[in-house]
DNA sequence: CAATGTGAAGAAATTCACAGCA
DNA sequence: TGCTGTGAATTTCTTCACATTG
């Protein structure tokens, strides 16, 4: 819900962390239209006043938007003015990348413990980042306040550590593995499923050749 | 277009993965329905029989879909019959972790060259893949057959780099960098972007906060 | 006069609900 | 009887088009 008790379509929040990024490397004016951002984004005109309208009323009818009013506004209503403390849990490949990852911590996540199973890694600190055994899920996550946990972990354990990160209070998961993970309905799930990103891909390539 | 020449909703792609994958993993029995299917995805019955009826009749009445049959027909919906030689563009902390990534070769999918410009790693083999620099795309993604490029390169390149591939011949662009690529209509994109989803996450947590 | 904000229209996607089949 | 496949209804999302505003 919002201003007006209208339901946000949750389509909408992905497109306004575009127009975010875009705002945040916008230098050549301290205004933009909606045209502007629609040539920077790909999304229409109509379409991006009409995303901004379900949280207020940012623009100035024959000017636009005031770029850093605007960035500040979406700064707000994305949740990023809190800084959000994160777990990874799963220390592969993948894991470890993320771990590197600069683009959190500019936006407020700071990755501030990991999580593992292998005795060679448990103890040991990552870029700065402790790693604990994944039986110290629930009171790492409390003592440390955190609301985030990213999973890097298989898929076949990925309900499991989920079920436990979530009874130790996370807020919120984002799965690296592909399936459904059953919580309880207070717990927010985004998925980041490489392989079905890639197979769209296949699908739209091989249909050409058909 | 498909069977009746009705436009394939592109959501639909993404959710024929997800079934399919649960049919990989499906051992219970040789048959499932669409509610069994609804229960290990999420997604409601109404939606998954919607969904294939897009591409076929798959079922029978009373009994559900067999789940071999199922199966290989959403394979070659998706063009998993085909093997896809794919090129990694950015030897990275991220490139690194998808170049040891199981899930792409299971599927068809097969690193068969990398590209960076740091020297230290032009020459070498990481994971068996060849790393080449930049400066080659053109005539290894000729040589080589490659029909997908995936961009793990910093934002600023990935317009410059895409381009270069999409010129060498490449169908199809899987994204890691955050922004709308300018490549020809031809060429398809994906776009895999991890602060987006951790940003929505973001968004619904401190709703509930306010 | 240029660009916003928004009713209204239109398009797209989802769900309902049930006839018909194995 | 149980479940598919699908018209029709519904809901959700996008675009149109323009009155309004600085």
């Amino acid at each position: 819900m919002n201003k007006n008790n209208k339901k946000i379509p949750s389509i909408v929040i992905p497109r306004l962390s575009r127009y975010y990024r875009v705002l945040y490397e916008y230098v050549q004016d301290s205004w933009i239209s909606s045209k502007q951002l629609s040539g920077n984004t790909g999304f229409s005109a109509a379409q991006i006043r009409r995303d901004l309208t379900y949280f207020g009323q940012f623009g100035i009818p024959g000017r636009g938007y005031k770029v850093d009013d605007l960035k500040k506004s979406i700064k707000n209503i994305l949740g990023l003015d809190n800084k959000w403390n994160v777990a990874l849990i799963g220390v592969g490949n993948l894991g470890r990348a993320l771990l590197g990852y600069r683009g959190f911590i500019e936006q407020g996540f700071e990755i501030v413990a990991a999580f593992d199973v292998d005795k060679s890694k448990v103890g040991r600190r990552i870029n700065k980042v402790q790693v604990y055994d994944i039986s110290e899920i629930p009171h790492v996550i409390k003592e440390n306040g955190i609301s985030i946990a990213i999973l890097t972990v298989p898929e076949n354990v990925a309900q499991l550590v989920a079920e436990k990160a979530a009874a130790a209070g996370v807020k919120a998961v984002l799965n690296f593995a592909s399936g459904h993970l059953k919580l309880p309905e207070t717990v927010k799930q985004m998925h980041i499923d490489i392989t079905i990103e890639i197979e769209r891909l296949s699908f739209l390539i091989s249909r050409d050749l058909k």
